[in-house]
DNA sequence: CTTGACCTTCCAGCGACTGGAAGCTGCACA
DNA sequence: TGTGCAGCTTCCAGTCGCTGGAAGGTCAAG
């Protein structure tokens, strides 16, 4: 039950893997609390709030807004929580994710088409500069 | 052969796609040409530029970050370009574009599983919070 | 003569950091 | 005791590609 503050936030980034500098962010940015802090101003970490670094870390790989982590962050704590609630979150991320794959796909096609019609030699020749210079033929 | 500037910044936009706020800043960001500016120094267009704005449009739609664009204008205008260098560029976008499609679709996959494996009802029980907040499992 | 649409400039914010500057603090070592 | 350096503090600025707002000048119509 030892909710002791006894890590430097050197400590705390190294323990978490979230660089100093980002957890400083966060607390600004109001994902995580404001540390407590030592007599000399220093922040101080316990290792639950190194957990919730990890959290918030795991979180951001997975593509999560900040936003999105923060309110993960009240589901995660909150034990009377609905699963409902963060399957939610999950899916309207995933739709979200689904979009932009979509986009950067059909992007992929079109440059991939045009760029194996350019010989890519010397000469000036080039459907792809054609293409994008095409006096509005749509 | 009129290389006249008769157009408004407005008419501009209109012609072209891009806001004018756009060009505006297209144009402060060295992406074009100071435009030239009539005597209440209205910026003034001819349909030359238009057809720039098109094409820095166009080559955006694609995906390719203001700098690259910067390269493809002056290929564009260079009548002794080697095609081999426009093709570079977008080879190089390509690439671009893979990696981050595969990050996505990783990323998607693993939420996807994570979010199947959640009820999603009313009961607090979540494997995607436990997946979150697992105390380093690897 | 006033309204309203257009144009001008500059400043700020988005998201999620990251880097730098300037200044304290703490600890090891001589 | 000094000295050096790592680590901590804060705040400001930059990234990328816009977009919004404020405060003001200009122009044509009613």
């Amino acid at each position: 039950m030892s909710a002791d503050a006894e890590l430097s936030i050197g400590e705390a980034a190294a323990r978490s893997g979230v660089p100093a500098r980002t957890i400083r962010f966060y607390e600004q940015a109001g994902i995580i609390k404001r540390a407590a802090r030592s007599l000399n101003r220093y922040r101080r970490y316990s290792e639950a709030e190194v957990q919730t670094l990890r959290f918030v870390q795991r979180a951001r790989a997975l593509g999560f807004p900040l936003k999105d982590i923060a309110d993960l962050l009240g589901l995660y704590r909150n034990t009377r929580r609905a699963s409902r609630d963060v399957k939610k979150l999950a899916l309207g991320h995933i739709a979200q994710l689904d979009r932009k794959i979509a986009d950067l796909a059909s992007i992929r096609s079109t440059i991939a088409t045009l760029a194996e019609r350019c010989h890519g030699n010397d000469r000036p020749a080039c459907p792809i500069l054609d293409e994008l210079g095409a006096p509005s033929h749509h």
